[in-house]
DNA sequence: CGGAATTATTTGCGCACGCAACTATGTTGA
DNA sequence: TCAACATAGTTGCGTGCGCAAATAATTCCG
């Protein structure tokens, strides 16, 4: 769809606002729940999500960092907490002692398991229940397009991309 | 993973995954563009969007900050910024010495044009240029489906129990 | 080998935000 | 009428997070 005006027409802003609406109740919706139910943050869930995918349950704290779509600074606050609470541990890498790595422990794995439910309900309720399978395909395919450019120009953009450069201002 | 029953199917997961990834790359994307080519968010441009399609260019605060997705003290605080910048002015409401309107000004309506072709761009570039008129469509029915639902539990919640809720009615 | 560059993570700092409490105003009903 | 309640918005406080600098370990070459 090539469109050239400087504001978005009609077709383009429903989609759009209407992207953002979803996006925004979704997202508090989901993680208002987590907290109600199992006093965990959406945000949490989702490290120990990926640390219990990851091979011995553990992952080096960049790798988790980008799954969690954090910083790692963030990470390492969001971490913090998780490991005061026993859910996670972090133990420096044999191999590279620069590096830390987050490991889920038993009590994490219980924490996940008990507020997993809450969770893929609120998934399958509030998002997926809206779907049979060919439109859930359909959506997949959609939602999948966008993300090889941004992640792309993502890296582009970490090396050096002067159309971003505060200058312009 | 083990545990089928409480778990997200493959199908599933991959459409949920995935709808998590563009979020968090598209906002953030938007976002950054918005900053450095402007010096302004993206959460502040949407106010100034709102205010200048709001008749007079002015809204009540709760209302803005509903249209905003942002709580009343959020909205405050984010037009701190944006009062002292002189994009948008405060008023009492005349009818109701306790509200406040909000008024976007000369300036800021110069900002939002100036700021418009990045946001409008990067909305284009990133997301409505990967589908086709038809795809937009079919995509726009997809987005809408969870919303009313999404809607209307946050405002039972926000009615019944005053702790499950963050204030996004 | 050894110093510069690179990489992994943490820390200092500041911003944005939500909740709860507070102020001020408006509404209601006995 | 006026006390009780409701509503609009702001403020105090705490949390989560990003950026940039600091720290620590590794790699790269001369």
């Amino acid at each position: 769809m090539l469109n050239e005006g400087i504001w978005l027409n009609q077709r383009e802003q429903n989609a759009w606002r209407k992207f953002l609406t979803l996006n925004a109740l979704l997202m508090s919706r989901l993680d208002a729940d987590l907290v109600a139910a199992h006093s965990i943050s959406l945000a949490e869930y989702e490290v120990l999500v990926h640390l219990s995918e990851a091979l011995g349950g553990t992952m080096r704290m960049s790798a988790l960092a980008n799954a969690c779509f954090v910083s790692r600074s963030g990470l390492t606050r969001r971490l913090e907490h998780m490991v005061a609470a026993g859910f996670v541990e972090k133990t420096t890498c044999p191999t590279d002692r620069r590096g830390m790595n987050a490991t889920i422990t038993p009590l994490g794995f219980d924490k996940l398991n008990e507020a997993a439910p809450t969770h893929v309900n609120g998934v399958r309720r509030y998002f997926l229940s809206k779907y049979d399978e060919a439109d859930l395909d359909i959506l997949t395919i959609f939602v999948d397009r966008p993300i090889e450019e941004l992640e792309s120009v993502a890296v582009a953009t970490s090396e050096c991309d002067s159309a971003r450069c505060p200058s312009l201002s």
